[in-house]
DNA sequence: AACATGATAAACT
DNA sequence: GTTTATCATGTTC
């Protein structure tokens, strides 16, 4: 098992970084537990040209301040009053693209990650969704900003290979305000796979 | 006022 | 079993 280093992901483009995090492992050590998952389920968010990003036409608050830094830490945001959502920060710095992780198969402290969603069965609801992985990870916005490549919050080369067609592009959810935009096939998901948070077709 | 959701309940098939 | 409705909740702009 070997960590994701940065360049990765300030050398890849969103879109493509989105399907090369499929399969790979998304780890957290919190607490001096240690949780992790296989990212099943993501979705590329293109920064300035994109209306559905909070950094759409290059807006620039304390919240988004995070998206502009260089690509491999953490924003983690606040949705809905409830959830705390992870995204990875990708590109260069001044670049505001990042990726949401959607949904994970869960691996390692599953027991750790029930016991933090409130759950005695193991299901896909555990981690199937982007607040859900969150909470399950351990993970809230005292983390936004985060490097990757650190102790706490990481990311791991599985070794697991998908072929392409094992990959589905699908418009984004919960996107709608987005207009035209929303229709951009940039959510990606693993075919058949029960972690994946909503519509599999 | 809007928002990158999740849990639940009630009404279907 | 499935779809549909409703609400909780708090930060951002």
């Amino acid at each position: 098992m070997s960590k994701i280093p940065s360049h990765v992901f300030q050398s890849l483009h969103v879109a493509e970084l989105s399907k090369f995090l499929l399969g790979k492992l998304l780890c957290t050590q919190i607490d001096g537990v240690l949780t992790s998952g296989k990212i099943v389920e993501t979705e590329a968010y293109e920064g300035r040209i994109d209306k559905a990003s909070h950094a759409y036409g290059g807006r620039f608050t304390n919240r988004t301040s995070t998206l502009y830094e260089a690509g491999g830490i953490a924003y983690i945001y606040l949705c809905y009053g409830i959830h705390n959502l992870f995204n990875v920060v990708s590109a260069p710095e001044g670049t505001p693209h990042a990726i949401l992780i959607r949904g994970i198969e869960p691996l390692t402290g599953i027991d750790v990650m029930m016991k933090r969603r409130g759950m005695s069965q193991l299901k896909p609801s555990l981690t199937a969704g982007p607040g859900a992985l969150s909470k399950a990870l351990g993970l809230s916005r005292a983390h936004n900003g985060i490097h990757l490549t650190g102790d706490e919050v990481w990311l791991e080369d599985s070794g697991i290979q998908l072929s392409p067609d094992e990959i589905v592009a699908a418009p984004r959810i919960g996107v709608d305000y987005a207009a035209e935009h929303a229709q951009w096939p940039y959510r990606y998901y693993i075919l058949r796979n029960p972690f994946v948070s909503k519509p599999h077709l």
